[in-house]
DNA sequence: ATATATTGTGGGTAATAGTGGGTTAATATC
DNA sequence: GATATTAACCCACTATTACCCACAATATAT
């Protein structure tokens, strides 16, 4: 167990809870760095899916939009709608995390989730949900991938 | 629960009561500074909304503009419109502030309000009309966001 | 194999948050 | 100066959230 500090890879499935809260992995629990003091920052993903950084890393993304000047209406639209989204939830004595009702719906989760690991940040899955784009990734021409494969070795 | 000090992100709904106050998420009230003393200045945004600063940040803002030349007509509209809708408002002992009539009807706020971090500000605006604005959005030409994306790893 | 620690899930209780409204103080109007 | 209007301050109620403890299931260690 020595990924790299807020790493995170695998999947996971666990269950909402009547209060809206779910369990994070232990092992990300783990590879979560210290200065993070156990918070997430969760917010919409770009799929229907949730998607939870670390909030020192989400800070990262922060500083980025503070630079954009609000002059601008393209770069208002931007920071509202990467933000408005987001909230911060802390790791509870037993490793939880609580889901507000926005994302719940926008994710389309039930009673089972998903936890997947998505390297720098976490998603959560509505499981049925997730087959449908799995399908639908099937059917991506390859040649999609071998622009990517330019990039990344594998 | 840290995020930085008079860092805003996060949507929440709240009605505006018979007196025009309206709740500040109490996350919100939590990270503002303590030498704010809860006061914020509310002035128009640049869309149709209230823009709420913390008083120390919109000190800052003072400052800047007190560079702005008064030689440049450009300079003196900046200013004026900028700074003569701006009043300040301190928190109640419930974590409320009063919404002067000037801001309600600019923002077309009726009962139900929105309220959205921006990181360094605060907006609140009318439900329905923020929904038109957000189906605008998204006709915007994608490539004005692409470049942004290109900046901003998500 | 048994003991011990860890992990995932459920639920109770106390504290906080959000909303409404009343009372007094300040300001304006006549 | 008396009255009306507005704003500041205080108290009360309800819903939600945060915090705590419990326990079964699994994993780890002895």
């Amino acid at each position: 167990m020595t990924l790299n500090k807020n790493t995170f890879i695998g999947e996971y499935s666990y269950t909402l809870d009547a209060k809206s809260r779910i369990n994070i992995p232990s092992k990300f629990r783990n590879s979560l760095s210290k200065d993070n003091k156990g918070s997430l920052v969760v917010t919409r993903g770009m799929d229907k899916c949730a998607w939870i950084y670390p909030l020192v890393i989400w800070k990262s993304i922060e500083d980025e939009l503070r630079k954009l000047s609000s002059l601008s209406s393209v770069n208002r639209s931007f920071i509202r709608n990467t933000v408005r989204h987001a909230s911060i939830s802390k790791l509870d004595k037993q490793g939880r995390i609580a889901l507000n009702q926005n994302i719940i719906k926008f994710s389309n989760i039930k009673k089972n989730a998903l936890i997947i690991g998505m390297v720098n940040k976490i998603e959560i899955w509505d499981p049925s949900y997730l087959s449908k784009i799995d399908n639908n990734f099937n059917k991506i021409d390859s040649n999609q991938f071998d622009e990517l494969s330019d990039k990344i070795i594998l």
